[in-house]
DNA sequence: AAGATAGTTTAGAATAATTCTAAACATGTT
DNA sequence: AACATGTTTAGAATTATTCTAAACTATCTT
């Protein structure tokens, strides 16, 4: 029935590795996020799916579990809508759809967009990341 | 010493074309805005630039203006950055450099990005824009 | 030119996302 | 078990933005 043990110290690993200490509430918001294969979460997304899962963190946790899984190159933070910061589990090379209607994210794999030339970089700068996003509507 | 008579009235002729009445604050926002080059504006850069020209306004009214000249395509919107969003008053087709650092932004006309391939659209959706945002560390 | 009408502006309240605070608590270590 | 340090939490605080309702003004009508 459940075979948690496994994925939980799978998950587990992953916490300590990076050097945050797996408590109940990261372990729980890690098994959410990771457990599965790639997500897009906000904040609220992530509360509200905890909740139902009858998990008990408050907001501030959530938050701060964001924010610290990115810290740690766990997540990867996107800023596409002014209404909230999106956290996407890949956070390998790639870029997204947006679908403005329904405010929701997809991967495109990096191999599927050709960038064939990209300006030079401002003198003094180097390229952090290059996003690409197509926003649709749907 | 001020030939501000014919800028003023081609700003006029602009709000009037895009059906917007030409209000002392929409034409002195306006001014800011479109009688210089191409520009990237937050609510708040532009309000404090309004004060320090002695321009009384409002932050609502700020708020209105760009929503309304968003509206009717004379600034378009960019969500790069979670703290604030950024109106652009050039509209073409053209991508970014964002500085992370600074919270800066510069255009980058399309022709020097050259996307060989696009991914296809999902099904039944209508690609509205395609963003490519380059963050650099500077 | 005066009046009517509908669109604008405004101060300040309200909202929403996010961060902060400081106290209670849990983890890993000794 | 006891300690030191990192975490969690409720709730307050902050910040960007939107809303509200009243005062105002551009434009149209007469």
């Amino acid at each position: 029935m459940r075979q948690n043990t496994l994925v939980d110290s799978t998950v587990m690993e992953r916490l300590r590795a990076a050097g945050l200490r797996p408590t109940r509430q990261r372990l729980a918001l890690a098994q959410i996020l990771f457990g599965q294969g790639d997500r897009h979460v906000t904040a609220e997304s992530l509360f509200n799916e905890a909740k139902s899962q009858r998990i008990d963190v408050s907001l501030a946790t959530v938050y701060n579990a964001l924010h610290d899984f990115t810290g740690k190159d766990m997540l990867r933070e996107i800023s596409i809508d002014s209404n909230s910061s999106y956290f996407d589990t890949n956070t390998g090379d790639h870029h997204h759809f947006f679908f403005e209607r329904s405010g929701k994210l997809q991967d495109i794999p990096s191999e599927h967009i050709n960038i064939a030339s990209l300006p030079e970089a401002p003198a003094g700068a180097q390229i952090s990341r290059v996003d690409v996003i197509i926003r649709v509507k749907a």
